[in-house]
DNA sequence: CCTATTAGTATCGAATCGAAACCAATAGGA
DNA sequence: TCCTATTGGTTTCGATTCGATACTAATAGG
């Protein structure tokens, strides 16, 4: 039987192999990950702040890179009604179909062999292991709305549910998404 | 309970921590990839053109790579004697020292929360993805020398062990490190 | 109002990357 | 022995990425 390889250096080349895939597609690998977000982001979480908290590069880069990725028709922005410092960024429908051909997803076929105790296994712990990262260096872990503490549910069924750190309803795909403010109910 | 997380998002995370951090320490990623590397790998995988196949990248960022790494006096670079295309790379004092402050210590450091068990089955999970997308990008595994098909074990104990491949004789450390030619033996 | 903070943009220089051109040593015939 | 093909590396190019820094504009808080 071989030897255990160590943990460290399986996930340096796993994240080689998903750089180097990158670069296909017609994008470079930050805006991938930068329409990825943004396709899994919800409305309070669209915009250029959000995505250099994700992310965890400067504002300078987010910057550039949004720049390019709407240049190529793959997103707009707008100014922030609410907020006129801010700008509310959202998918054109080529932004959308661009995430089709996205090389990531041969990481998501390469895990399909596994077996589904495998696989639930496998997420577990590396959950565990980029939580415990991005506590360490203060970064937000960005989970669905709903799971949040400031997420209440609709009482009136049919209803919208509601954040009550922002004071805004939501809509029931704004809380199946991901967002920067999440912080897990206790 | 929070719902399990889609392992392709966790691994792009991880990846993007990694990347992040590796910023840090006076070398850029790309480069302490590169060291690391070089510091694992027997005589006859450490050149330029093993690095090209170990990172997946064109030889001319490799050459970029190396020349700097060169220039910062962590490496040697040396025509091989046999080939004279060929070059040899060797860690300096300084690169090994260097490696002390590798910030990819980090994801170590935060492994070693889980359990033994939990360990190994991350391990041989990532092994598996990670073997399985080498093997549809055609890479190679980079395995320790003493699994491959073409390590003979010394037949009189105290001599060298031996490659088949390369005719050459193995020192005990050779043949613990990892290597460009290595197939898993049957 | 007046200052501090916050959200984004713009600019700079170094590193990274693929692509392509290039060079020198080796290999494999004819 | 030549002659060509291949192989191992380097060089150069242009686009992207990135941190750092300086900057602009809108909001917030006395």
């Amino acid at each position: 039987m071989a030897d255990k390889k160590p943990i460290p250096i399986l996930m340096e080349r796993l994240a080689r192999i998903l750089l180097n895939d990158s670069h296909a597609g017609g994008l470079k690998p930050t805006q991938w990950e930068a329409l990825r977000y943004l396709s899994r982001a919800n409305r309070f979480s669209r915009s250029p702040g959000a995505v250099t908290a994700y992310l965890g590069v400067t504002k300078g880069t987010v910057s550039q890179t949004l720049s390019a990725l709407e240049r190529k028709g793959l997103i707009t922005k707008a100014t922030d009604q609410a907020d006129r410092r801010g700008v509310q960024i959202n998918l054109t429908r080529q932004g959308a179909k661009m995430l089709q051909h996205d090389p990531a997803i041969s990481i998501e076929t390469a895990t399909r062999q596994m077996t589904a105790i495998d696989r639930a296994q496998l997420s577990a712990s590396l959950e565990g292991v980029v939580l415990r990262l991005l506590r360490d260096r203060g970064g937000r872990p960005f989970g669905a709305c709903k799971t949040c503490r400031h997420f209440k549910k609709s009482a009136p069924k049919g209803a919208p549910h509601f954040c009550t750190l922002l004071g805004e309803p939501l809509t029931a795909s704004d809380s199946q998404a991901i967002c920067v403010e999440q912080e897990n109910a206790a």
